[in-house]
DNA sequence: GCTATCGTCTGGATCGTTACAGAACCAGGC
DNA sequence: GCCTGGTTCTGTAACGATCCAGACGATAGC
């Protein structure tokens, strides 16, 4: 016996070096009972078990496992701000629900951690024992994203922001709001209005000039705004015409309260493209409390097609992304990665538009 | 130097030891740099520093360190079958947030993994590296409660089920059905329904007999139902002639198609007790569905005080728990378990009733 | 001048596991 | 009898850090 096995502490704490010592047996051998039930006898290992649940010892130390074998069984998931955002924006919790779904097939949890950017915050994050990393919609430049990215481990980033070498999953947002407002101006929409979800993090609200569109901090406004403009412009409409109000968080609440003023100016618009279902179902609420008639008086198209747009009242016509099936895509690229795979940038998902009831041409007198 | 000292492997991942023999000081000079920045002087801490950052190197490994201090920085969350559901549910999205808000202070993330009953997911929860537990609002007897409880953590559980040892936070369910059967009661109600949240994890629709409801494996839905049995006994009414229909899921859509029928009968009810708000503004919605007017036909009490039920058309008479408060309280107990102190079972939070739009007195012919 | 104290830094032990090379044993074939 | 091959088990060396007791000078006090 080596001195290690010889070492004769009471030892509080149930280790495979108890069970070992205690059956007369190895280390190794107690760790293939529970790693590798081929390398031993079905007897010894049956009896090893027995004996480890008598004395209550649960299984190898989840936190030594994970130094030697270089796994902790964790994906962690950078999320915006607060947990409470991410949780109540139904595309963000589709999407972890789906990525869950996906990498729990590898026993991997997910880690949550809200990006904040206190020095403490980005001290966690260094310290945060994960196996890789998802970022989900992070604005530009966000410090989280370097400490996360310059971990080593393999990183995976949802919509924004783009990182040279690392793999994003998204879809074309400039395609699928060129079409949404083409629909608009197809049914013969002139006079309209761009709802948009923050475009930096000084959440700001109100009219968003061309200087605020062009260096907006989250990519995927910054693309949606670019895909209404040149359906605008194809429309042969003046982009600068048209209104995008800045709301200060992707809420329904938020979004009645700036559309609200939007709606009851004299010029009103008569279509609206709202840049996420959250804040088309704000406007319809808004318009239906000022009296206007959904989509009588006001055209609205959401994006994102969450469940609430096809609950709503009425219905939301809306640009349709795979919500719940992104989380998963993400979960193979993980899971992928860290089977050593290369893993390239897949191709931004298709969407399209679904025509439901929250559209009409604009009332006669529009 | 000691022999691993002058170990020469080339390593090709960057560590402690790497940058102490490229400065030519001790691993444990560079650690202190990292962690206790007064043991060793200024100069060299910073002399240190800028050669990790030069080398790329962003501090101690996490896992190491998790096994050397016994903490990863993480505390593991047990949610409830699928992550969606804890996220839908706006009770635990507020619990979850408030959870992350109080231990980010200790740089603490949150693991969540689904209470799956498989065996490959007990053994990833098994094998998860977590500083403590929290188990949010499982049925009794769920195996993945066992599991976790096993492993030597702190364990604190929120609602249920009751472990021996473990504190619960939770609140006075019984007390708080009691109020709300009441007022229904006090306002003159006589013919009265209860929906409840599933009872069981076979996921049954329609009434609950007696057996049912005594054997419900969700102890927060025997309690609350207990206690609107105890206001209903107290009217002087039969509380077997009370109708407790179950629903499949804690969400509106599900609670609206069981309403529907429980509304639809000759005798219909004139008060209805949701055991959530979720399910009460399913109530409500079917309600307006038949045309019957709310609270003139047909009054609502729900129970939780979630965003939803204040901003709901009407505004719902419910049971206030503190619900973000909950998730601190818990926070405070994870952070106290993991700093040695012996944490007690708090008493239940206090629990009020609102009354909002959504309870008037019966219709006269009622 | 000699000890006591302080601030810095080092070496070795340790955390609990898994990977790996090899020992011990048994059976079978020539 | 000797070699080959397979199964089963052992011992040692990592994995990458932190903790702790002490070494080493320099300074201060007497």
């Amino acid at each position: 016996m080596s001195k290690a096995e010889r070492s004769d502490t009471p030892s509080g704490r149930l280790t495979l070096l108890t069970l070992a010592r205690d059956l007369g047996v190895s280390r190794a051998t107690v760790s293939n009972a529970y790693n590798r039930p081929d390398q031993l006898s079905p007897a010894l290992r049956e009896r090893i078990l027995a004996r480890a649940a008598e004395l209550g010892f649960t299984g190898p130390d989840p936190m030594a496992r994970g130094l030697r074998r270089g796994r902790v069984g964790a994906v962690g998931v950078l999320v915006d701000e607060s947990l409470s955002y991410a949780f109540s924006d139904p595309t963000s919790v589709l999407f972890l629900d789906g990525l869950a779904r996906e990498v729990q097939a590898d026993g991997l949890g997910l880690l949550l951690h809200p990006a904040r950017r206190d020095p403490a915050a980005l001290q966690a994050l260094a310290d945060a024992a994960v196996d890789a990393w998802v970022v989900q919609s992070l604005p530009d430049g966000h410090p989280a994203v370097d400490v996360v990215a310059s971990r080593g481990r393999p990183v995976v980033v949802v919509d924004q922001p783009a990182l040279p070498g690392v793999p994003v999953v998204g879809i074309d947002d400039a395609s699928g709001a060129t079409t949404a407002v083409r629909h608009l101006t197809r049914l013969g929409h002139r006079r309209l209005a761009v709802l948009a979800m923050p475009l930096g993090c000084d959440r700001r609200q109100g009219r968003a000039d061309a200087e605020r569109q062009r260096t907006a901090e989250y990519a995927v406004m910054r693309r949606r705004l670019a895909g209404a403009a040149a359906a605008v412009a194809e429309a042969g409409l003046d982009w600068a015409g048209v209104p995008v109000v800045e709301v200060t968080a992707n809420e329904p609440d938020a979004a009645a309260r700036a559309a609200r003023e939007l709606l009851a100016g004299p010029d009103r618009p008569t279509g609206v493209f709202a840049s996420t279902d959250q804040l088309a179902l704000g406007v319809v609420r808004a318009a239906r409390a000022l009296g206007l008639a959904v989509p009588g008086d006001l055209s609205v198209v959401g994006f994102d097609d969450s469940p609430a747009a096809r609950s709503a009242e009425p219905p939301l016509t809306t640009v349709a992304q795979p919500l719940r099936d992104r989380g998963q895509r993400v979960g193979v690229l993980v899971r992928a990665a860290l089977q050593g795979e290369e893993v390239g940038v897949p191709p931004p998902a298709v969407v399209g538009l679904v025509v439901r009831g929250s559209t009409a041409p604009p009332p006669r007198g529009g």
